[in-house]
DNA sequence: GCCAACGTTGGC
DNA sequence: GCCAACGTTGGC
């Protein structure tokens, strides 16, 4: 697994799951990723890889903090439960469809990354976040994750 | 609230 | 297996 990149990007709508919260709670499953690729790469995640906490549809959206991969990957079980809002009937116990992973807290940025000031950054010019805006859960190079940092950290 | 992007579904 | 229709995401 020595090609398994270390970074990760996850989208989280803060107005259901905030990184105030994460750090709140300190750690938390990462439940609801309903998108085959999204899964593929929480399956592929190992422990203590670091995550990209993202703000979605939020005022501003960006990069909130960092978090790091505290469980690996196991069935979701919100699919599971009809009552849920995530059910998914195709998955079931015997062979799950859909994944999660736990995070934990890590870091809140002193200074908020804006989307904005990451389209403004060259050096992240090619961001799977720009290619494939939608991803909820994306690979990051570990050159764009530090000069992120660096922006996060003045 | 609009709408572009794009992943998924389903008819053929 | 193709591809049109449909639904959802997510920035603006």
């Amino acid at each position: 697994m020595k090609n398994t990149p270390a970074y990760w990007l996850m989208k989280t709508e803060p107005d259901v799951f905030s990184i105030d919260t994460l750090k709140a709670q300190k750690t938390a499953p990462w439940d609801g990723v309903r998108n085959y690729s999204a899964r593929n790469h929480m399956r592929a995640m190992q422990l203590g890889n670091l995550v990209l906490f993202y703000h979605s549809s939020t005022e501003p959206v960006g990069i909130a903090g960092i978090a790091k991969v505290c469980k690996l990957a196991y069935p979701d079980h919100t699919a599971f439960d009809s009552k849920n809002i995530h059910y998914d009937p195709k998955s079931t116990k015997k062979a799950p469809t859909w994944f999660m992973v736990d995070v934990a807290f890590v870091e809140k940025f002193k200074h908020f990354v804006s989307l904005a000031e990451l389209k403004a950054q060259a050096k992240l010019k090619n961001m799977t976040l720009f290619r494939r805006g939608r991803l909820s859960v994306q690979p990051v190079a570990q050159e764009e994750f530090e000069w992120i940092c660096g922006l996060g950290r003045p």
